[in-house]
DNA sequence: CTTCTTACA
DNA sequence: TGTAAGGA
């Protein structure tokens, strides 16, 4: 699918991304320092963003007044680019038990829905 | 003039 | 998070 790599395409640059995003430059650079995203660079080492990182922008922002911290968004990231396949085999490990409900947890928070705080999340990590 | 990094409040 | 400093 050609669409993706062009949402893929980083053309644009911080001033633009702190417009559609509403984020300040600092926040954007802090997000990235954690690894939320990894935009380009040009040669002079300054940030291109792509399409899929000002999604990626807009979603961080969004779980983080949900009251997700950032371990959690990148745990919820980690899943996004590595969806698991368990709606298959029978017996669920535990493991699985805890991928599906962490799944759960990122609907609804993509869905503007329930509203997960860090404290009712703590309960479901070990 | 815009963006970058580092560091301090 | 904001902002100042010093480069690019």
């Amino acid at each position: 699918m050609t669409k993706n790599i062009r949402k893929s395409m980083a053309l644009l640059p911080m001033s633009i991304v702190m417009k559609l995003t509403e984020l300040t430059a600092r926040q954007i650079r802090y997000y990235e320092d954690h690894s939320l995203l990894v935009p380009a660079r040009t040669e002079g080492n300054k940030r291109m963003f792509s399409l899929n990182d000002v999604d990626r922008l807009l979603e961080i922002k969004d779980l983080l007044d949900q009251g997700i911290n950032i371990a959690g968004i990148k745990r919820i990231f980690e899943m996004k680019d590595q969806p698991v396949e368990w709606a298959s085999k029978a017996p669920l490990s535990d493991a699985e038990l805890r991928k599906m409900l962490r799944i759960e947890m990122q609907e609804a928070g993509r869905m503007n829905r329930s509203s997960l705080r860090q404290g009712d999340l703590s309960r479901f990590y070990h």
